[in-house]
DNA sequence: GATCCCCGAGAGAGCGCTCCCTGGAGTCAA
DNA sequence: TTGACTCCAGGGAGCGCTCTCTCGGGGATC
């Protein structure tokens, strides 16, 4: 019953311009060497039988498939963070790739075979290049992906020994700003509440935290978490107890800052006036708090750009950096 | 420099296991006219050469890319309600489309001119089919693809006439069961804050509120908002002035709903002794206001993986039901 | 006016795969 | 034993494109 729209090839706009296939085919790719008056025949009979090159031909003889992959290796979009991240990433990237004609495939694995099922697909090189994001812990498939020539970069600094190239953002700039703002308000007992030690925004963080504060000559008060909004909440109160004579916390999560805004509520201090508070990622949700959340922003739309960008000239063989670090700000609210 | 990965191709791997390249092509698509022995040969050939199909020429003689397209027309991911959504569409999305051994291609307009390039690309079928969603307006789109042949399925209930098969949530049910919660808890004087009347959603929870209310015959009380907590929080104060003697509001967004949680908050009434409360949507945040908001929820990653199947099932030919709505349900917080 | 160039168009091979068609070998009934 | 038939593997065409090579013709040069 279909139609059987036969799509126009390019021999079919050849014989209606009147001219070789080589013809057409140089004219839709923008060959320079073709005669004026024959290329406006041949762009009229293109746009007269609507002709759209076919991709897969065009692929098997140029070997280039004209897509990126975004990969996020397994199960990544269970935590919030991702998720709260995760659209931003692919906007950032999508505009980037399609600047440059490019399409864009979103590869989420959600079981260990997935995983393999996700390496196959991207070592068969059906992809030009590939983008791994929300990299949890040491995934062994960038190095992989490089060993066997495919263009890869990577979103955060990978741990453990890798010469994958990466971009990150700058989380321990953004904790020492962060830092910095606590002890230009005048604060002086200024304590962190850190991320889980086994992820590099959790690590970088901390790291931001107590160079600031070593840099001042103020002692650090740490208190651990893992980024959800209830461990916020118990180190908070853990702190209070510890050392009832804070008078600053620099949260590293939002979601934890918001656990932490909860238990002081609670213990009657006022923010900022008893306590001041400042978290890290201004999600969404910063702005709904009560007080407003003062946070660090990391820029995420560009963090996607940047690795799509990253990627492109990998895959042109231009020379790149291996770490790309884009800075974070400090979004002064009411918390702080 | 590079190592240049010869990839080996059915010709290599027939040499190999010393049959012809048709054989091998057999045993790797699965046919059942092979003997075991010598598809156990290929096999092992295959195993050995680390064969992958070569997914360009594959497509160019079947005329089956074997990807599906997920389309986000014109800049939809500004609104932060397609931003929270958007992570679990495409995780149930990606979910089903990988079981079935699909790629996924993310389509995000950016322009109008993006657009465009989406339009044709979709109309060369450089992919199997495609899914829209976050349809703001009545975009011509889907009915163009659906007429040229284009297998396509779109999220949400199309405004003016469109034959173009759907699938969205049951918004005007969520909005009655949130109505009649209230109406069970003792609520007598119930309004809403109703979301703009020229989305979908908008006009359905607005619908539903109004049939539950006259069901049990009292009277409606609206207020418009635009999905955005500033509008709810104003809403809010009218309604408080308009009838101060509410006992109970259905706010059409979860994000409306925390504005209309502060302006009750700074009019002094208690939530939910004075005013009970409830949301639509469900987003995250909906645990962290104070007292967490009850609200409507929409199965996102169901409605994921039900557009990809519906979407799967057109391609193979199968017959579709044109509308296919998925439940929603309450989720009783402490707000009301 | 003959020779040499160079510019621009066409011919043709081939990318890696599927699938139709052919044909050889084996099976079974007559 | 033979013919009809089945089963399964191979041959080969061709999907739509790019790209190298070839070749024709017009202008410049002597």
């Amino acid at each position: 019953m279909s139609t059987a729209q036969q799509r126009p090839t390019l021999e079919g706009v050849a014989v209606r311009a009147g001219v070789s296939r080589a013809t057409v085919s140089r004219v839709v790719n923008g060959a320079p060497t073709v005669a004026a008056e024959i290329r406006e025949t041949v762009l009229r009979a293109v746009r007269e039988m609507g002709y759209v090159p076919n991709h897969a031909a065009r692929t098997l003889v140029t070997q280039r498939t004209n897509s990126m992959a975004l990969v996020f290796p397994e199960a990544a979009a269970r935590v919030f963070s991702d998720n709260e991240l995760f659209p931003g990433l692919v906007q950032g990237v999508s505009q980037e790739l399609e600047a440059a004609g490019l399409q864009l495939v979103l590869m989420m694995a959600s079981s260990r075979e997935s995983h393999e099922r996700m390496e196959q697909y991207l070592m068969a090189r059906h992809v030009d290049g590939a983008m791994m994001a929300s990299m949890h812990g040491a995934d062994p498939l960038p190095m992989t992906l490089q060993r066997m020539d495919v263009p890869v970069v990577v979103n955060g600094r990978p741990l453990g020994s890798s010469t994958v190239p990466y971009v990150d953002v700058d989380s321990a700039g953004g904790a020492a700003a962060a830092v910095r703002h606590l002890i230009d308000r005048g604060r002086t007992r200024i304590a962190t509440i850190a991320g889980p030690q086994d992820m590099v925004a959790g690590i970088d963080r901390l790291a931001g935290y107590r160079d600031q504060l070593r840099g001042s000559r103020r002692r650090s008060i740490v208190a651990v978490g893992d980024f959800t909004r209830e461990s916020g909440e118990a180190a908070m109160r853990q702190l209070l107890e510890d050392d009832p004579g804070l008078d600053a916390v620099f949260v590293a999560s939002d979601l934890m800052a918001l656990g932490a805004l909860r238990a002081l509520a609670q213990a009657g201090r006022r923010v900022p006036d008893d306590i001041a508070v400042v978290g890290f990622d201004d999600f969404e949700l910063a702005r709904y708090t009560e007080p407003q959340l003062t946070t660090v922003r990391q820029p995420i739309i560009e963090l996607g750009r940047t690795l799509a960008r990253q990627l492109l000239r990998l895959v042109t063989g231009e020379e790149i950096q291996r770490a790309l670090v884009l800075p974070t700000s400090l979004i002064v609210r009411d918390s702080a």
